[in-house]
DNA sequence: CCTACCGATCGGTAGG
DNA sequence: CCTACCGATCGGTAGG
C-alpha cells in the first residue's frame, strides 16, 4: 500500500517531467528548451529533474518511441478490414485523431527527433520508416487489386501520411472544427488521392 | 571595375555565409546551429560573421522573408488562368516543384520561424496566413463555382499545402523519381482531393 | 528535493 | 579577416 502510492508518486513526478517538457519542446523546439526551462514550469531547481530522468536526450528518445510504437500499434488495429477503401479511411482517420489529440508527442516524431544522435536517432528512424513501409505496402496492394488507382504509391502513402501528420500543427481544440470532423473530411481526402472506386464510402 | 568587383564579392560572401547557415540550420535546427559551426564551414572565425550578418536571428529572419515572398509571387503567376481545375494544378506543382527544389529555405518557413520573436516572428506568420489564406479562398470560390467538391476549403487547402512543402523533407535529388514526376502526381492529388470535376485534366 | 559547482559553449563586441 | 574577451547560459555532477 505504502509501497504502491510510493510508486504511483515516483510514476507521477517522472510524468510531470516528461508532459512539462513535451510542451516546452513543442513551442520552442528541443534545442530552443533548457533543462533550467523545464524545471522552471514546475517550479523546481534543474538538478532535481535528474532524480526522474537520465539525460535530457533520453527524455525527448522516450517520448518519440513510446509515440511511434503507439502509431504502430492503431495501425495495425486499423488494418483488420478485409476491404481496401474502408481500411484506408481507417488509417487515415486514427491518425488524424492521434495528430489531434496528441500534438505535441506528433511534433517530436515529426522533427524534433534530428536532436538524437546515434543508436537513438536510428531507432527512431526505424519506427518511423516501419510506419511508412506498411502504408506504402497497402497502398500497393490496393493498386494490385484494382481498388485504388494511382501511379506510384510511394508517393501516395507520403501526401497521406503528411497531410495527416501536419493536423498536429494547425489543429485546436478552441477552434470550431471537432477532431471527428477533421478525421472524417482527412478520410475522404485520402480515397479520393488514392483514386479508390468507392470514393465516399462509409 | 574595382568597385563592381568589390560589391560582387561582398555580395558573394554574404550569400556564402547565408547558404553555409541554411544547410546547417536545415540539418541540425536554428537552436541546434552556433555561430561557430557556420564559421568552420566557412573555415573562417566566428566573429568574422558579424561583417556580413547583423545577427543569427537576422540571418533567419532574411531567409524566411525572401523565400515566403518568393513563394507568394510563385503563387500568383499560378492563379493567371481562368479554369479553376488547371489552376490548382499548377498552384500544386508550382509549390511542390518549389518545395523539392529549395527544401532548406522551405524547412526554415516550416517550422525553424518558431525561434524568431517579437516582430520578425510575426512578420514571418503574416506572409503564411497570407499564402494561406489565397489559397484557401482559390478553393473556396471553386466550390461556389461548382468545379470542386469539398464540404470545408479551409481543410482541402490545409491539406494540399502541407503535403506539398512536405516533399521538402523527403525529396532527394539522387532518388529515384524527377522533380516533375512528383509535381504531376501532387497535381493530380489535390484535383482528387478538391473533388474536382475534370480530375485528371493536363 | 536542495546548494554549490564543473568545464564547455553560447551570441556578440572591442579593437585593430 | 584576426585575437582577445565579455557575461550568460548550457547539460550535468557532487554531496548531502
Amino acid at each position: 500500500m505504502t509501497k504502491l502510492a510510493g510508486q504511483n508518486a515516483n510514476g507521477g513526478r517522472r510524468r510531470e517531467v516528461r508532459d512539462a517538457a513535451l510542451t516546452l519542446f513543442a513551442a520552442n523546439g528541443y534545442s530552443g528548451t533548457s533543462m533550467a526551462d523545464i524545471a522552471r514550469a514546475l517550479e523546481r531547481g534543474a538538478p532535481s529533474l535528474y532524480n526522474h530522468i537520465a539525460s535530457k536526450s533520453a527524455l525527448l528518445h522516450d517520448v518519440c518511441v513510446e509515440t511511434l510504437n503507439e502509431i504502430l500499434k492503431l495501425q495495425q488495429d486499423a488494418m483488420s478490414t478485409s476491404d481496401f477503401g474502408l481500411q484506408l479511411r481507417m488509417m487515415t482517420e486514427t491518425l488524424v485523431r492521434f495528430s489531434a489529440t496528441h500534438r505535441r508527442e506528433v511534433a517530436m516524431v515529426a522533427r524534433e527527433f534530428i536532436h538524437l544522435d546515434g543508436d537513438a536517432r536510428q531507432e527512431v528512424l526505424d519506427l518511423r520508416h516501419q510506419f511508412e513501409r506498411r502504408f506504402r505496402d497497402f497502398i500497393e496492394r490496393g493498386r494490385e487489386s484494382g481498388d485504388f488507382a494511382t501511379p506510384r504509391p510511394q508517393l501516395a502513402s507520403y501526401a497521406i501520411i503528411e497531410m495527416s501528420l501536419a493536423v498536429a500543427q494547425w489543429y485546436r481544440d478552441e477552434g470550431p472544427m471537432s477532431v471527428e470532423t477533421v478525421a472524417e473530411d482527412y478520410g475522404t481526402f485520402a480515397l479520393r488521392l488514392a483514386g479508390c472506386c468507392s470514393n465516399e464510402s462509409k
